[in-house]
DNA sequence: GACGCGTGGCC
DNA sequence: TGGCCAAGCGT
């Protein structure tokens, strides 16, 4: 019997996926190479964030920025503006802190060693793998939610997750092959999202289904063992959106770090967990006729939030506090996160009616 | 090691 | 429908 790592091989060969930021085997053996700047970027928009999602900002990213040269002359706001929607704000961030090394310390190529790449902004553990066996060729271990999936049902791993990692990370180093390690960790990550999946997996048709201890116990899905979440609080505010005269809208800068930094928001009061469960316009930007007209909410990672929404029309003082008007056609190019453009929504119900993805 | 950090799709 | 999940990183 073939060892698991050259049935995954052989597997990713005939059923992997296309994608626009891989070299299948097929292109690489009419000469095609793998450009470490798409990779980069590509490993860096699929931080926890699902293939179809980042598919029309990797195009988007590619076409406005071909290089980590070109990236690196772009300003921060212009990379948050193409990031918007995608979430995970820092990781924008530090992609062009990222670039910006690569392009002057490194000469803008990137180091090939998982230690040099780890130094980099944004690159952890799993990022520094990927990117010296895809774009590299070095044989190391790749280790991703898929990976850990995929390896806890071949080893039938009972230790919970987190606790799991270092024996997870040993057997994925011992499967590692010195040829085509780049290819084994894209057959790996390939089977974990498309035949060894969290819900159903189709071990009917798994390559390496006859290795599989935990399809042997029966229940396969019960792999990975993870420690058990904590619940999400509820927290409260409110947002104002005003609108002038001229069909602006008023927005703000958000602080450069932390929840949603350096992008774009209506003025809104603190998000507080409260029993009242009321929101007070005490907190408007200025003096207006705020009237109530809609309540949104919005479920980020570690809370709930409730925003009661209102609204003031006819601005025709344009006051602010060190905020700027746009026009609500022109909303689509602020670097608005998701959040924002519903309390916009709730107050201008077509504001974004035309379907924008990146660009 | 635990927590902060977005969003959209799925059943 | 709401809980779960998706190629994690920084602190």
């Amino acid at each position: 019997m073939q060892p698991i790592t050259t049935k995954l091989v052989k597997w990713y060969d005939a059923h992997h996926r296309i994608l626009p930021w891989r070299i299948s085997p097929s292109e690489r053996s009419q000469g095609k190479i793998a450009d470490p700047y798409r990779i980069w970027l590509s490993e860096i928009m699929l931080q926890q964030t699902t293939v179809e999602a980042v598919k029309p900002y990797f195009n988007a990213f590619t076409k406005k920025w071909p290089t980590v040269a070109r990236l690196a002359a772009a300003s921060q706001d212009d990379v948050l503006r193409a990031w918007a929607g995608l979430g995970y704000y820092s990781r924008a961030r530090n992609l062009k802190k990222c670039a910006d090394i690569v392009s002057n310390l490194y000469d803008g190529r990137f180091p090939s060693e998982t230690p040099d790449l780890k130094a980099l902004p944004g690159i952890g553990d799993y990022t520094a793998a990927a990117i010296a066996s895809i774009a590299f060729d070095r044989p190391v271990a790749v280790v991703d939610g898929n990976v850990e999936r995929v390896i806890t049902r071949l080893y039938a791993i009972t230790t919970p997750l987190p606790s799991a990692k270092p024996a997870i990370r040993a057997k994925m180093q011992a499967l590692t092959p010195s040829e085509r390690p780049g290819d084994f960790a894209q057959a790996m990550m390939d089977l974990g999202a498309g035949i060894c999946t969290p819900k159903r997996p189709a071990c009917i048709i798994c390559p390496v289904n006859d290795n599989c201890q935990a399809l042997k116990t029966g229940e396969p899905e019960l792999f990975p063992v993870k420690a058990p979440k904590k619940d999400k609080p509820v927290r409260l505010g409110a947002a104002f959106v005003a609108i002038s005269s001229d069909n602006e809208i008023y927005l703000q800068s958000r602080a450069e770090t932390g929840l949603l930094g350096g992008m774009a928001q209506v003025p809104t009061t603190a998000w507080t967990a409260r029993i009242d469960g009321d929101t007070r316009i005490d907190a408007a930007p200025f003096p207006a006729d705020w009237t109530p007209t809609g309540k949104i909410t919005h479920v980020f990672t570690h809370f709930e939030l409730r925003l009661s929404i209102y609204k003031a029309d006819g601005i025709a003082a344009r006051p602010g506090v060190g905020g700027w008007w746009v026009k609500v056609e022109n909303l689509h190019q602020e670097a608005l996160p998701t959040v924002m453009k519903k309390a916009i929504a709730a107050a201008i119900p077509d504001a974004f009616t035309k379907r924008r993805k990146p660009e």
